[in-house]
DNA sequence: CCCTATCCCTAGATAATCTATACATAGAAC
DNA sequence: GTTCTATGTATAGATTATCTAGGGATAGGG
């Protein structure tokens, strides 16, 4: 494994605040992501699907089989209530942490 | 591994940043990191010394065998030059994934 | 008819973390 | 002098999350 499309840990998240605009399936997903943040997070397929799995697991998705308006067969993830306030949790630890590494980076000299 | 003590992944340049400011044994760098966090970030043992064998096998530190202040031997890592380089790139990296990150998260809604 | 983009998914490798453990000693408490 | 706590180094094994590398299907354009 080469240097990480994205920061570990942070995927989940990003996946649940992507889904709290609208429900999505998994290869808009990505593209929504590598998109939104100018092409820095790239999400690689085999990182994605085993995301959300869990995520289905944990009942923060609920996932429907429909057509795109492209007329194709596609699984659409929609963030449920319990979804939702996990993404709260995870924002507000990660900009714990995000403040706290900042504090480290910030010291003299 | 319950919930992680830090984000993956960033622990070697939090180490770096330590030890760019002095000479630092293990203990010391583990105890530094999470005062300068306000005990936010905690660097448990078994994350910290293979990390210190990353960098020293990178060549970003060196080490050596030192009596402390409180008169116990001690592995004091010192930053290599290649060592203050490579903490550069990692800084300018995390901050671009961290730009990167809020962007997302600052979608709406 | 082929080629590209769109779509889903899994297996195995890799890497970084944690938990748990082992060891050693200085100094304080008693 | 014994025991307890903090200091100090280190490794083994489990866990988890990511990547690489596949396999499959199909719509639409050339």
């Amino acid at each position: 494994m080469g240097k990480p499309d994205l920061l570990p840990g942070t995927l989940d998240m990003l996946i649940l605040k992507t889904l709290a605009r609208a429900p999505l399936h998994g290869y808009a997903i990505a593209q929504s992501i590598k998109r939104m943040s100018d092409d820095v997070l790239t999400v690689e397929e085999g990182s994605l699907y085993p995301a959300l799995q869990r995520l289905l697991i944990h009942g923060w998705v609920t996932a429907e089989w429909k057509m795109t308006d492209t007329r194709r067969r596609a699984r659409f993830y929609k963030l449920t209530a319990a979804g939702r306030k996990q993404l709260g949790v995870e924002v507000s630890e990660f900009n714990q942490m995000i403040a706290a590494i900042t504090r480290v980076l910030a010291e003299q000299p």
